[in-house]
DNA sequence: CACTTGACCTGTCCGC
DNA sequence: TGCGGACAGGTCAAGT
């Protein structure tokens, strides 16, 4: 579920919360939730403080006062969700999305010392949590293979487009998936960008002018940074650190909006299957490639 | 190398 | 109301 712009949000939630707080116990329930936590690893984690967290394509990297980071992953449907003491139990701002947590698909919790927590949710268990020494984090495949950050300022059209001519014989969309080209970008966005740039999904990069290639850039900045400003997308699993949803969805053009008018030029905006994942286009305005 | 398929899991929705 | 199948925003490995 959670791309760039929802993990981001994540990050600037907890950012804000979790620095200073010291930790008091660490449990989960699920081996694949939390790998690589042998009894020592978790003994290394009592007492430690949250210095810092950070964000690196769709990976979250809390680090501590010790020699360890905790890095997580949501995938498609991870919530990471901090109750502060005050707001734990009853009166939780959003009892709907978040609930009353623990819930059944808290696979972590992490107590702080001033007994506020932080909870791991994972519907359905793809994602994990790792404690890992601060050296080693550098060298999860994701972080040796990952592409640009689509949102750094030396990101420039130039480069995007360098990096884009990498894969010139595969479809445009599958490119934008490809976390080793550029990091980041998910379903919604790859969608949502293609419609702004008025590219159909199955064009080879090759076959892409230039000038497409430009409005792609921008587009694809433009929602990215659109989605950051209203809290990442909700369809039905993500929250943000504090449980509440994002509203990007109700800007969307093209995702899940099937069956509805383009915004642009009121064709029926149809679902397909690019490179094994539903898609979501206008017709008129993408035009399927010869 | 490009592309597809299947796997990892649970939950929901849709049609019969 | 029940049941089977398709599908869900992410990655990874293996096969063609």
């Amino acid at each position: 579920m959670p791309e760039l712009p929802e993990v981001e949000t994540i990050r600037i939630g907890l950012a804000k919360l979790l620095p200073g707080l010291v930790i008091q116990d660490v449990q989960h329930d699920w081996q694949k939730s939390f790998p690589n936590a042998p009894a020592d690893a978790v003994r290394f984690m009592m007492k430690a403080s949250v210095k810092a967290v950070h964000r690196r394509a769709k990976v979250l990297i809390i680090d501590l006062s010790s020699k360890y980071s905790l890095v997580i992953h949501l995938k498609m449907t991870g919530q990471l969700v901090y109750v502060g003491k005050k707001r734990f139990g009853a009166g939780h701002p959003n009892k709907s999305l978040a609930g009353d947590l623990p819930d059944k698909s808290t696979r972590v919790t992490v107590d702080f010392t001033d007994g506020s927590k932080l909870f791991f949710n994972d519907q359905r268990k793809f994602g994990w949590m790792r404690l890992m020494p601060k050296i080693d984090v550098t060298e999860i495949d994701i972080f040796r293979k990952v592409g640009t950050e689509p949102l750094e300022d030396d990101f420039t059209v130039e480069r995007f487009i360098e990096r884009l001519s990498r894969r010139e014989r595969s479809n445009i969309k599958s490119v934008l998936l490809d976390q080793t080209i550029i990091a980041g970008v998910g379903n919604i966005y790859a969608d949502e960008s293609l419609w702004g740039a008025k590219i159909h999904p199955s064009t080879l990069v090759g076959d892409i002018p230039k000038a497409k290639m430009v409005a792609l850039y921008s587009s694809l900045r433009d929602v990215l940074n659109l989605s950051i400003e209203k809290g990442g997308s909700t369809d039905r699993n993500y929250v943000d650190s504090e449980g509440k949803p994002g509203s990007y969805l109700s800007f969307a053009n093209v995702f899940r909006k099937n069956g509805q008018p383009c915004p642009r030029c009121g064709t029926t905006i149809e679902k397909i299957k690019v490179a094994g994942r539903g898609t979501h286009i206008c017709p008129h305005c993408q035009k399927e490639p010869k």
